[in-house]
DNA sequence: TTCATTTCTTAATATAGATTAATGCACGCG
DNA sequence: CGCGTGCATTAATCTATATTAAGAAATGAA
């Protein structure tokens, strides 16, 4: 929370809300205007596609934003669902203070930090889908996030793998 | 130009440079300290898996930004190679204005949009990879660049949608 | 212009991962 | 406590895309 405060407005209203697991937080199709600090518990981000087929693109444990940036800052319907996975504690809190003169310089600093880091992570994962094997993303996969396979389903992980669970599955016999 | 001073720091230096076709401008592996603005001409940015195969993980043409930000604000080694497609006129600038107190409000707020844009344009591209064809990528990579063929080769496109040349040529024939 | 090099296409074959289907297992719920 | 639903695994088959190879077309350099 301390961290929240370092990038969002004094004045920016943050609301806490508890989650059940399994709960839809935000919904494909809308114009989002809310980000989510995870507070306690776990949420992702997912797209489905047009054959009804669920893509996780984000996990969002413990201190991490999971929010579809672009939605949010220029009002653009998102791709996205989130939920939660586990029972959740989650900060819901706006990105307006980038429209507005809110904010102070340093919280524009810090939350422009963010955002890079944010960046490198998504060309990490654009890069690896293109040059990667399946096998070869399960294990950076492991290595990148060696907590989670202990709270997520195997299926998840093959969401996020963009791979089957079946083929998963495969790969984990082979190890 | 005018809008790349919306965004840096008055007293950033940015130097102006000439490069012909084909020559290297950032190699993998350096800690990229600059950003590149395309004035004119094309540029792309590409990583070389181990087994010597090259990615294309974006184009730049005139207006756009191409930069390994992730490096460039926390002095990783990039990912990225950057390289001239055209004979171009780029600006060479610098991200340094994260750090210190040099750039105004307005500068930071101008940034984050522009961080906010590029998540969106990445995130699409993950989902994209993760849920959609060869043949679905090629045609909205035609929607979303359609001037781009006409200054690009096959095997390029090919590149940036994460397929091989032969591939390309198919789903061409097929279309 | 000619020659060399790179790019594009076509076709044959190989392979990673998808799909389909069946089975056993765990666990949440009445 | 038992029962149903969802999860993980295995195996058989299918399919999209990779790989390999060769020739045709385009481009660039001398």
């Amino acid at each position: 929370m301390n961290f929240l405060k370092e990038i969002i407005g004094a004045d920016t209203k943050a609301i806490h809300k508890n989650f059940k697991k399994k709960e839809i937080i935000q919904k494909q199709g809308v114009v989002s205007k809310n980000a989510f600090y995870v507070k306690k518990g776990l949420i992702r981000s997912y797209s489905i596609d047009k054959k009804g087929k669920e893509h996780i693109f984000m996990f969002g444990t413990e201190e991490w934003i999971i929010a579809d940036i672009e939605s949010n800052v220029f009002s653009k319907p998102t791709q996205l669902y989130i939920d939660t996975i586990e029972d959740s504690e989650i900060v819901v809190f706006n990105l307006d203070y980038l429209k507005t003169d809110q904010s102070t310089k340093e919280k524009l600093q810090k939350n422009s930090k963010l955002l890079a880091r944010r960046i490198g992570s998504l060309q990490r994962r654009v890069i690896q889908l293109m040059s990667s094997s399946a096998k070869e993303r399960y294990e950076m996969f492991l290595e990148t996030y060696p907590l989670l396979p202990n709270r997520i389903p195997q299926k998840m992980i093959a969401s996020y793998l963009g791979i089957t669970a079946e083929a998963l599955s495969k790969i984990r016999r082979e190890l």
